[in-house]
DNA sequence: TTGAAAGCGCTAACAT
DNA sequence: ATGTTAGCGCTTTCAA
């Protein structure tokens, strides 16, 4: 571990030059069966493995594609985990616990993103960095990030609009999930509004005339909880729906907040369907109605936004759309595929169909 | 997009020269504050990013840490996507589906593994390089990776032996998960044997004397489910239960091999007890003795492995012994920058406490 | 088919 | 405090 097996200790070895042992690793062909094999030999001996740096800076380009998300972790709350403790009779083998199901909430979406993004990457032939943001005033990791890969796909508003103009000068850019603004990069996004207005359509075909409807919105600074909004509220109006027979009550998408908002619903009466911007805060709801002594769906219609684990598992299993985020993933690469070989390309725009599951918690029986 | 900004291009600008503008971005004190400025000034106005290869293959250090995961999809399983339609049109917005709560069990763990992984990585000023293990003869994916980073967590076994021999020649390995082999690698582990038989005994201590146990185990090859059986197998053995009290099936991890392997079970008659190597075959589990018109955990206790959500979901909820995966992910990454400030010191063996998570599943009503 | 040599963009002595 | 310059380890013409 010294210092590094590189291609002169390669080439001295096998008795060639540097030309060679680069021409056996990149285009063996060029180069005579016997001689190829000399320095293959030397390679397996010497364990040699080229430096990504050295390739990079020769080849302008670093076959490494980039994913940054905004942080899916509070870093200050994180404990410090220090293993090198010293006296190891201290570290206990297991602990005990009773447990009642406190299940953390965290971001599957980004977690199959990502799985989607290294596939498609991987099929490329490219290897997949991934970059956390986090209160960083200058944004230093994702601008070390854009240094060191061919292309980046960014998560909405995770990166500030000054910066991201700013990488986008060095490499293409793909802004994943969240409106397409008419700038120039390349977008990956969904269909929020077009899905949420199918699902009220299907949610209002349930509910008697005069109904009252309720929306449990996200938080207004919300891209995706504004399409979500927009979806709801157009479907409303075509169903000739007056804005007085619809209650309109806000969280920040977190289960507790649908909880809180819920109960603030429930003041005025229960509605006969309620819709919420996303699965978390219908599940709040439903914990409320319940103890409320409401039930779902026979008394109140519930629906979600996701399509999270929860909303399938819990009682009633919630009716929910999902996104397609491994596809999302696959379709932001392959945008930035794209984008490396056609670098002059108008800018794309790629929408990907959501998917309405249908549950218990929408189906008023009949 | 042309030609990328260079150091030369900003210290042309900036009418100074590289090596001070190099010192602006490394160590800005060395500069006089007026020049500074100036620098500051030309690294914005052309957007200079610098290149990570060149600053690595300068520096000798990339800046970037590995993660290698075996594969958690089948590549040949997933379906092409093509985003780029002819027509536009021919695209839905969205999908209508009755939907039942199918669940995608895909590996939480390697989720949250990476997780952990990125965040203590994001601490120590580095960015992390995930590669997935495919079936890849050459294992092509993980040689790339390795000349590009300056250390790699692999999982256990997601590298042959002697391509691991061989990138650790160039840089750190630590390894993830599973049994620590007498090798030159630092490891980072988990006390599978240890808390199986802790749990064990729990489960132990709530049936009659001469009650039925059976073990539901994982497959043969899976160095996990060998110690997960080797900590039932002592506990049993230590509480004086003969063998022939004793049933063991086996399952491969799956829910479904989980039901598999307890329909053969029943044939013998219901056990008292049943420990399973995991959560899925738990589950699984109870699946086939609900059908059978068996209570758990009236009638049988069971209890699983690993600590998923939809153990703590499921109604009854199953007692399990949760991995500390997150903690895993950040255990990992700073023996490796451990590694890289001391090369020399001994392997290490990092050994992190399980949870065991007491839930209704083993709890015989008193 | 192979070798010599000129970069690729940066850092870090060493000079000034 | 700043500039000059020699690498870092590779790829890729261009010659031989």
């Amino acid at each position: 571990m010294s210092r590094s097996v590189t291609v002169y200790d390669v080439a001295a070895r096998a008795g060639v030059s540097i030309a060679t042992v680069s021409r056996v690793l990149r285009s063996p062909d060029a180069v005579r069966a016997t001689t190829r094999e000399r320095v293959r030999e030397a390679v397996a001996e010497l364990g040699y493995v080229p430096s990504g740096s050295a390739r990079g800076l020769a080849e302008r380009r670093t076959g490494v594609l980039g994913l940054y998300f905004p942080g899916f972790d509070a870093a200050e709350e994180a404990p410090d985990l220090d293993v090198f403790v010293d006296d190891p009779a201290s570290v206990p083998t297991f602990t005990l616990a009773h447990d009642d199901g406190e299940v953390h909430p965290t971001s599957l979406f980004l977690d199959e993103v990502l799985r989607g993004a290294e596939l498609e990457a991987w099929k490329r032939g490219f290897v997949l960095m991934i970059g956390v943001g986090r209160d960083d005033p200058d944004r230093s990791t994702v601008r070390d990030m854009a240094g060191r890969v061919d292309g980046l796909v960014v998560l909405a508003r995770s990166v500030p609009d000054d910066v991201l103009a700013r990488l986008s000068r060095r490499i293409p850019v793909v802004v994943l999930s969240g409106p397409p603004r008419g700038d120039d990069y390349d977008h990956v996004t969904v269909s929020n509004s077009e899905a949420m207005a199918e699902l009220t359509r299907h949610v209002l075909a349930q509910v008697p005339e005069g109904a009252r409807v309720a929306f449990l919105a996200g938080p207004e600074d919300s891209p995706d909880g504004g399409q979500r909004w927009e979806g709801f509220s157009q479907a409303v109006r075509a169903a000739g729906i007056g804005t007085d027979a619809v209650t309109v009550v806000r969280g920040d998408f977190t289960r507790e907040s649908g909880r809180r908002a819920t109960e603030g619903l429930l003041v005025g009466g229960a509605p006969d369907a309620l819709v919420a911007a996303n699965d978390q805060m219908a599940l709040g709801a439903i914990d409320v109605l319940r103890d409320a002594g409401l039930r779902v769906p026979e008394d109140v219609l519930v629906t979600g936004f996701d399509g999270i684990e929860a909303a399938a598992l819990s009682r009633p299993a919630v009716t929910t759309i999902r996104q397609p985020m491994i596809d999302l993933g696959r379709a932001a690469v392959q945008v930035l595929a794209r984008r490396l070989e056609h670098p002059d390309a108008p800018p794309a725009v790629v929408r990907l169909p959501l998917q309405i599951l249908l549950r218990e918690s929408s189906q008023r029986p009949s």
